[in-house]
RNA sequence: GGCCCCUUCGUCUAUCGGUUAGGACAGCGGCUUUUCAAGCCGUUAAGAGGGGUUCGACUCCCCUAGGGGCUACCA
């Protein structure tokens, strides 16, 4: 077989992009991408109560901030408007209406379905009988006694219907999924799923299964949660000859106490993520990992990387629990890795309100660029160095047990050498370098230590217990904010 | 309850019968150091349990246990 790989992610438009569903959306892209295939978009909007207005544009928008783009199905165009391009269309489910009552039809003839005109309440019934007496609950298949030609009178007179498969009764199916390999199910156990619901709509089974053959899908990669159906979705492959495609049901992600990632523990939405500062690449990179590994070793990869790695056979069996650490450390290290520009450009939006010198901002947000894992941090870290006025109410100037006399002294001598230095000088790119000099050498003239001059100072300069070192506090704050707060500082002192 | 899936450090994972069971995150310790980060170095920690098969099992088979998913006119 040298048939090129065709690939769906078929999402439905309830709102947002599900992290899990990011996943899904990834792994299929990758066997795309690495085997030269096609990667398909197709929205599965047959369920008209839980559509969401919006959801579809949300979707795409969102797949493309994490750079997956479909080559085929459903896009945006430029208006933003959802678009369709490529030979197999509609591929949005409800424009396919059609094909899917006539393949309904279809099944019926060759009775592999049948009607069904039993009420919500007789199917509640059952199901409450069957609860109580401990039975499985499906469908009692009552109406498979019904004759054709009575059923399709009785839909001419206007009564309610929907379509049931007709399964097997008996025997055994197995079915091959590329990560499982063989998993076998019982007919017996397996209920007559509706596939043509009373508003004339497919159900997920039916409209899923014709839309994967009608599109000529190879490869079908979804969530694990669909392995019971799979038998159902044989069935219909089977009814109608058709050859069905490989399918690899992917590992669930997990909350911690390993139950399905839900909303209830975690932020599920790929949007939270993004808004929270979380770059794409890392979001990729980490869920990549999620379930796969290509060699064990190594964690970082590019998109391009993982492309070129992916093996869907490689997928685990597991499911992975979805642990924020991992990514909060990736993200760090992506953040690193850009260029100044594009990490300013990340983290100015957040600071941009408190002072209106651009450059100083700048400067002081390149200064806690290594204590930074989400962009959204940069206000508070950079807090104490951009407000004119510093409160020392929280900090304790002198070092240790060092008398107040000695921190004075130790803050004069520093500030009477700083102010020989031009502003310009004082500020200028690497002076940080010149201040460490000139200071340590005041220090080691006058037979000081390091911690009883610097802590003062770099106090004295950021007002906080913690903060960068008094050099590139200096640089960053310029000769006249540095001399007015050494000066706070030692009025603070006096008191 | 029934059916199906799963099971290596706390977490993500490597291992496709022979390894001192490797890596990463987190943790811990150290170096550096005026502080906090960052960085670098080091370190703790794992094959659910029981049977087989085999010269040899984390790896193959069976059972048990535990976890998860599904059990809709939702996907």
């Amino acid at each position: 077989m040298t048939d090129k790989v065709r690939v769906r992610f078929a999402p439905s438009p309830t709102g947002f992009l599900h992290i899990g569903s990011l996943r899904t959306a990834l792994y299929n892209e990758l066997l795309a991408k690495h085997t030269g295939g096609t990667f398909i978009l197709r929205v599965e909007d047959t369920d008209q109560t839980r559509l969401v207005e919006g959801g579809i544009e949300n979707i795409v928008h969102t797949m493309k901030a994490m750079d997956l783009e479909a080559d085929e199905g459903i896009y945006l165009n430029d208006k933003g408007e959802v678009a369709e391009r490529g030979e197999f269309g509609p591929y949005l489910q409800t424009k396919r209406k059609d094909k899917h009552t006539a393949y309904a039809k279809q099944l019926i003839e060759m009775d592999k379905a049948y009607y069904c005109f039993c009420s919500a309440e007789r199917l509640e019934g059952l199901r409450r009988e069957q609860q109580a007496t401990g039975r499985p609950t499906m469908y009692d298949g009552k109406c498979r006694a019904v004759p054709r030609e009575e059923a399709e009178k009785r839909i001419e007179n206007g009564e309610k219907f929907v379509i049931r498969l007709k399964l097997p009764k008996q025997g055994t199916i197995t079915a091959w999924d590329v990560i499982r390999d063989d998993i076998t199910f019982d007919w017996a156990l397996i209920d007559d799923q509706i596939i043509i619901k009373s508003d004339g709509l497919p159900t997920y089974h039916l409209a899923a299964t014709c839309d994967d053959h009608d599109m000529e899908i190879t490869h079908v990669i979804r969530g694990e949660d669909w392995l019971p159906s799979l038998p159902k979705h044989l069935f219909i492959f089977e009814s109608f000859g058709w050859q069905a495609p490989k399918y690899a049901h992917l590992p669930l992600l997990l909350n911690a106490d390993h139950s399905k990632l839900s909303k209830r523990q975690n932020d599920v939405a790929v949007e939270d993520y993004l808004k929270k500062g979380y770059l794409p690449q890392a979001i990729l990179n980490f869920v990549a990992l999620l379930g796969w590994n290509p060699t064990g070793d190594r964690e970082l990869y590019s998109h391009e990387e993982l492309i070129q790695m992916f093996d869907l056979a490689k997928v685990n069996k597991a499911g992975a629990v979805f642990n924020l650490e991992k990514l909060d450390w990736m993200n760090e290290h992506y953040l690193r890795s850009i260029s100044e520009d594009e990490y300013l450009s990340l983290v100015y939006p957040y600071v941009k309100d408190v002072n209106d010198d651009h450059n100083f901002v700048d400067r002081a947000l390149l200064l806690v660029r290594d204590r930074v894992t989400l962009p959204s941090q940069a206000l508070e870290l950079t807090a104490s160095i951009l407000k004119e006025n510093v409160d020392y109410s929280s900090a304790n100037i002198a070092w240790k047990t060092q008398p107040k006399e000695e921190a004075i002294e130790r803050l004069e001598a520093v500030k009477s050498i700083l102010s020989e230095i031009s502003e310009q000088d004082f500020c200028k790119r690497n002076a940080r370098a010149e201040h460490e000099q000139s200071i340590k050498k005041l220090i080691t003239e006058k037979g000081w230590s390091n911690g009883d001059t610097l802590w003062p100072l770099r106090v004295a300069l950021s007002g906080q217990d913690k903060s960068p070192s008094p050099f590139e506090l200096l640089e960053v704050l310029g000769k006249k904010r540095s001399l007015a707060r050494i000066d706070s500082a030692i009025r603070h002192l006096s008191t």
